[in-house]
DNA sequence: TCCCTACTCCTAGTCATACGAGGTATCAAC
DNA sequence: GTTGATACCTCGTATGACTAGGAGTAGGGA
């Protein structure tokens, strides 16, 4: 994929997921590859530096958690995080329909 | 529309409504715009440098032409255009399909 | 014992590119 | 003579995905 095709709609899938229930990083990144059959496969200095960002505007709230002596830190969505996983949702459909449209059109 | 919504999808766009006749930059923003229903309204600083990358990667040539006192600059596939427009629409259909796959899967 | 794989997180710097703002010029219509 | 549509251009900025590095835990195989 083109190294810039993502931009802009990270955020959206990484809320969805989220959204789908709390996950920590690394896990995030494994749900996302699986559901979209292995395309959307990111990498850590895409993923992390995202999540940190998401929560820094407040759309995602983490906490530290310790598995078998690993640390993870679990993400969760915020109210507004839902608000804004709504928001880009419908965002995308309009974005993907507009291109849609074009590629039929014309 | 976010600001990073387009990014990596603009090349498509403007292949895809070239790929449909040689038109000038002014006349494919109408189109675009059109097509899309209003969604997709480039601003110039968009559009114009978007082009010139395009013709400076030889998917499009250009050739001046005047019509009612006024100069275009008219735009028309090159071979390599054609091919890069049909790389980009798979590209698109897969990197579409993945993101609809996680919005319905998680 | 050592190594490799999987797990789990992090950051500094780079690069590509969409966009805002500003500029030029023609023509028709009011 | 001013406005609005047509038609093009470029410079600078901001954003953000990615590369490349680094850190540490745990388990299994050689």
């Amino acid at each position: 994929m083109k190294r810039e095709t993502l931009k802009g709609h990270l955020d959206l899938l990484l809320l969805a997921v989220v959204g789908a229930g709390a996950a920590h990083g690394y896990h995030i990144a494994r749900r996302l590859a699986e559901a979209s059959g292995g395309t959307l496969d990111l990498p850590e200095g895409t993923l992390y530096p995202a999540l940190h960002r998401l929560e820094s505007k407040n759309l995602l709230s983490s906490s530290w958690d310790t598995v078998g002596g690993r640390r993870r830190r679990v993400y969760d969505l915020t109210p507004e995080g839902k608000d804004a996983l709504a928001r880009e949702r419908l965002e995308w459909g309009s974005f993907a329909q507009a291109v849609e449209s074009v590629l039929d059109t014309v």
